[in-house]
DNA sequence: ACAACATACGACATAATTGTCGTCTTGTCA
DNA sequence: TGACAAGACGACAATTATGTCGTATGTTGT
């Protein structure tokens, strides 16, 4: 069953509960028009379809071809400012999502509203699916502590000697990795904790963590 | 300056370096009509807009709109997820100088554009004559190495137990304080150095560190 | 200079889309 | 029941996009 521009076309427009009228004006067309492109028989041109798109709320690009997200994920806006002094320079900041847990299941799941706590903001993190985790139990300290929050990101490649998020087996936990063959060893920088070595298919992902935040 | 369809389409073409003949190829359009939409004279219908973006590798909606990512962020194939609206909310943020050096003198000193070296953006900053600090020196590892960065909060009283950057006779030290008489413990975390004990009237300043964030 | 190529653009016919008008159906509510 | 709103759709003219010429410009390599 494939569905085509104009099967989501209303799709959005229902889920915005708008009649044809209405969406139709946004558009800059008539309702007739708005209706040959629902029923499939012509297809809207560029500036009509962005004007759809923005009118219904949902992802250009998902209207055309429906693949990807329907609604836009929730965007983290970047602060672009100018800073004073006579040393100006323009920094870019980035908000990245404070998560309480990672819930089991897909990455994408973090960025439900439901796990999003707050927010942070930090500079330089070039990760778009960057996100930030309050650190709970005390394996790594004195180094990372509990209540310390982490800025994690999933696209930079973990190395031997990287301090991680590692789910075993559905658990988290915060270690300093070592990868060997087959075999991660998990390195706990409190001295009280033993390291643990795991097999590489026990493993469910292994995050890099870039940054760390400590309120005192 | 803004950018219109038929330029980002241009653009895109000259990414990929293709030649008009070929990518109005895969469009299924004539050259004339690819030029026509890179010269903005005509608009292109929502499926032919599909299939530049395909040909292209661009995004669909960045060609429509210019917003977003020009490219397809590399994501997890199983991140595609649609999400509901979000509840995210808004976080006041703060930009404090980062200095290289406490020059003597009045904090207000500290200011002037002569000592900041950079920005960095942090939220829940109360104090506005708050500044950060790069640690040097490793009295307080491990819990805050060289090349930490730290946020002092000239305004907050210090108390004992708290961490502190502290001026004595003109030497500033990053210490955990304790306050007794008329005297003042400096403790580091690090057992390799040995605590200090001096005298209040030797000591220029005590400001209290309110935030830590280490790059890693 | 010459060929080969990519690009640019005018002119005109054809095809597609859109606006306008009218009519029809369906469901809702007083 | 009648009035009304939302939607559906046919017909025709107006507008816009496209295809198919032809021709011109600039660049590159021989």
């Amino acid at each position: 069953m494939k569905t085509t521009i104009g099967d989501r076309l209303r799709t959005a427009r229902d889920n915005k509960e708008m009649d044809q009228a209405s969406l139709a004006e946004k558009a800059g067309v008539v309702t007739r028009t708005l209706q040959r492109w629902e029923k499939g028989e012509q297809i809207p041109d560029g500036v009509s379809i962005t004007r759809l798109a923005r009118a219904t709320g949902v992802q250009a690009s998902w209207l055309l071809t429906g693949e990807g997200e329907m609604y836009p994920v929730p965007t983290r806006p970047e602060n672009v400012f100018t800073l004073p002094g006579s040393n100006r320079r323009r920094v870019k900041t980035v908000d990245i999502p404070l998560i309480s847990a990672v819930p089991a299941g897909k990455v994408a799941t973090l960025f439900h509203p439901d796990y999003v706590d707050d927010y942070v903001t930090v500079d330089d993190v070039k990760d778009a699916q960057a996100f930030a985790l309050k650190v709970k139990g005390s394996s790594m300290s004195p180094r990372i502590e509990d209540g310390d929050v982490v800025i994690v990101s999933p696209q930079q490649e973990a190395r031997s000697g990287d301090i991680c998020v590692v789910r075993v087996n559905g658990e988290d936990t915060l270690k300093k990795v070592k990868f060997e063959g087959n075999y991660i060893h998990l390195i706990p920088l409190n001295p009280e904790f033993d390291p643990v070595t795991i097999r590489k298919r026990d493993v469910n992902f292994v995050w890099k963590v870039v940054k760390l935040i400590k309120e005192l």
